[in-house]
DNA sequence: TAATCCATCACCTGAAACAGTGATTGTTAC
DNA sequence: GTAACAATCACTGTTTCAGGTGATGGATTA
């Protein structure tokens, strides 16, 4: 089926799951098992000596966990590809450990068709998300946001015309408001968002999609 | 190889292209042809009595270009998958088209089999990004950059400072300067960016990772 | 060598932002 | 029916930012 032989490491602190793994791709005719490991420095450790191609990454480890193992990672090592794996869907893991070098990210309770799939693909050097988690990354903003105070649309207009580079008096022009009113509902959103500037303020919005 | 037929419809406005795919896919027992459109309006008017599971959209259209066209469809089709298409690898594009609710991408030039997996990937729900196009997601931040003028490192030092919401004083402090050279290097962050303040000197820093 | 750019420092002025305090109206929710 | 909150407006300071203008030394580079 596969020209190639794809050797997969695998961390994650839980041994059911290593073995689990193991199990399913072990009859794999095109995957070798490199070797596994239960915490980011006995990863570490292996990866000085030894290599792999893809590298199933627990998200939640004691110690260092697996965004931060991520990173570090794919600085000593840019050509493994690492595929983060959790038992629950979490956008915003998902986020960082993409922004930290992984080329996707597939749940453990993924069938085998599905794990292989991810295997195959992040081998060839594309991305691949399961489609539960794919879904919750495109959705991440939402979930991100309920952590944030609700604004009021006026609020929202304002945070929106702020960060097109109006001022007050503009932006009071341009909504038919009074200036002070414009001020105020700056400093509610200040005061709601827990920032102390128009820096953090916009900052905070962009990085929540607020804008 | 696969059970199940996958209805795909493009919206290209190079008949070349469309022929091309046409001829890859035709041969193939698990595509059916569901048609093809050369502009945005005349795909939304093949959904309005018609359907398709898989939509390869291109991304540069006349009229309403793919980006528009691929937030309309998911809108009112949100069971549709797209696909975006393109000549060529702007990671921008890309970024919007995820926005706009695309469940992958990948370059016309692509093999018969890139195109395959792609297509069967975003119809069983995953996200799928071709090599190039993937790492050009990735590397988004940096291909944006080239567009942008250079910044020195100072400068880059400063703007992220000024993101953390230090001002002017509290920066000079911080890394042992004048408050008017850090002054300056503000003055010359809003010139070379092109913005007027802070709000869209951050707004802008921030959508293309500068900090 | 001359040109260019970075990094540094300096001053002035006006505009804008930030902080604090307080008020009124209207609607929603308990 | 009153408590909470959104939306509006108001005043007063202080701080910061933004625009302009200019200068110096050092590194790079064409």
């Amino acid at each position: 089926m596969y020209n190639y032989m794809i050797r997969v490491f695998i961390v994650d602190d839980h041994p059911v799951v290593i073995e689990g793994i193991h199990a399913l791709l072990q009859t794999e005719k095109g995957i070798e098992w490199a070797g596994q490991a239960m915490n980011a420095q006995s990863c570490l450790g292996f990866f000085v000596n030894n290599t792999a191609d893809v590298v199933l990454m627990d998200i939640s480890m004691p110690g260092m966990d697996g965004i931060e193992l991520c990173a570090v990672m794919k600085e000593r090592y840019p050509g493994i590809f690492i595929l983060g794996l959790s038992t629950f869907n979490q956008g915003l893991y998902i986020k960082k450990m993409m922004e930290n070098g992984a080329s996707g990210y597939i749940l453990k309770n993924s069938s085998k068709e599905e794990l292989l799939k991810a295997i195959h693909a992040v081998y060839e050097g594309n991305i691949f998300f399961s489609g539960e988690s794919g879904s919750a990354l495109q959705e991440y903003q939402k979930s991100s946001m309920t952590q944030l105070p609700v604004l009021s649309p006026r609020e929202k207009e304002i945070l929106g015309l702020i960060a097109e580079g109006y001022t007050n008096p503009q932006i009071a022009e341009k909504i038919f408001l009074s200036s002070f009113t414009v001020d105020s509902h700056r400093k509610n959103l200040l005061a709601k968002l827990n920032v102390k500037n128009t820096a953090t303020l916009i900052k905070l919005a962009v990085e929540h999609h607020l804008i």
